[in-house]
DNA sequence: ATGGTTGAGAATCAA
């Protein structure tokens, strides 16, 4: 069981890096964020023609988030419960014996600014409901752009960046409570080292110069972490032309 | 501190 998680930045313009990266790396669950998609334009038929299923939950111009699946995704949320919030940034879905919460971060532009302050909120709620979530369902995957860098090795230069959006100390928190719930970065449970990243700025040539950060997070329950065999960044996509600026991250379950 | 690049959608906003 291969699952995975890819910020497209807008569905409409890298369907077909996704259908070709579908067939390349074939895997059975794949979280989408960034789909920028109205539910009404979203490609199912393009999609069910590669053999996925699809739930999604977008809105237009911004946000919007989906999941693909061989089998069929069952007892859907697209809401955090309690909030009230137009902005198309959760969903969770049960496929097979797991359960899935796609998740696209606020990115909260600066630290101190308003969205910022959403930014801190939006966590603690998603961790009240991930709470609950893993007490229903133990064999939880959490996975998408957490817009976060767990630690400095995921950050290409931490002197520079600081305590700046995406590092700061507040939002490295927000992601801890929820890791603390007892969901593992499966990626850091096969890889301890620097330089792995999964987005980089499209200014300045920082793909080539290897400029990134490690954002796009697979975690994984305590009763999965035995099944989990390997987990990886494939950079191939983010070389291809026009690409996404995120590139797709994987985890290989033993289920 | 600013700018650089991309996407959506038609001037900026968001990232």
């Amino acid at each position: 069981m291969k699952i995975a998680s890819w910020n497209v930045n807008s569905l409409k313009v890298r369907l077909p890096h996704l259908t070709q990266w579908l067939a390349d790396a074939q895997p059975d669950i794949v979280a989408l964020q960034e789909t920028k998609l109205e539910d009404a334009k979203f490609p199912v038929d393009e999609l069910a023609a590669a053999g996925y299923r699809a739930v999604y939950s977008g809105q237009k111009t911004y946000n919007g988030v989906a999941i693909l699946a061989r089998d069929e995704p069952r007892d859907i949320i697209t809401d955090i419960p309690g909030l009230d919030d137009p902005q198309r940034r959760i969903l969770a879905a049960s496929i097979g014996n797991l359960r899935v919460v796609d998740l696209y971060v606020v990115n909260g532009k600066a630290v101190g600014d308003e969205k910022y302050a959403y930014k801190l909120d939006w966590l603690a709620k998603v961790r009240e409901f991930l709470a609950h979530e893993l007490e229903r369902y133990p064999n939880l995957v959490v996975l998408g752009d957490f817009n976060i860098c767990p630690d400095d090795r995921d950050v290409y230069d931490p002197v520079a960046w600081g305590e700046d959006i995406l590092c700061s100390p507040p939002e490295r928190a927000g992601l801890k409570a929820i890791t603390d719930l007892g969901l593992h970065d499966s990626f850091r449970l096969f890889e301890p080292g620097a330089e792995h990243y999964s987005w980089w700025d499209y200014r300045q040539a920082a793909f080539r110069r290897n400029m990134g950060l490690r954002i796009d997070l697979i975690l994984i329950g305590e009763a999965l972490k035995s099944a989990a065999t390997a987990a990886a960044i494939d950079r191939e996509p983010r070389r291809w032309e026009r690409p996404s600026d995120h590139t797709p991250v994987t985890l290989e379950l033993d289920i």
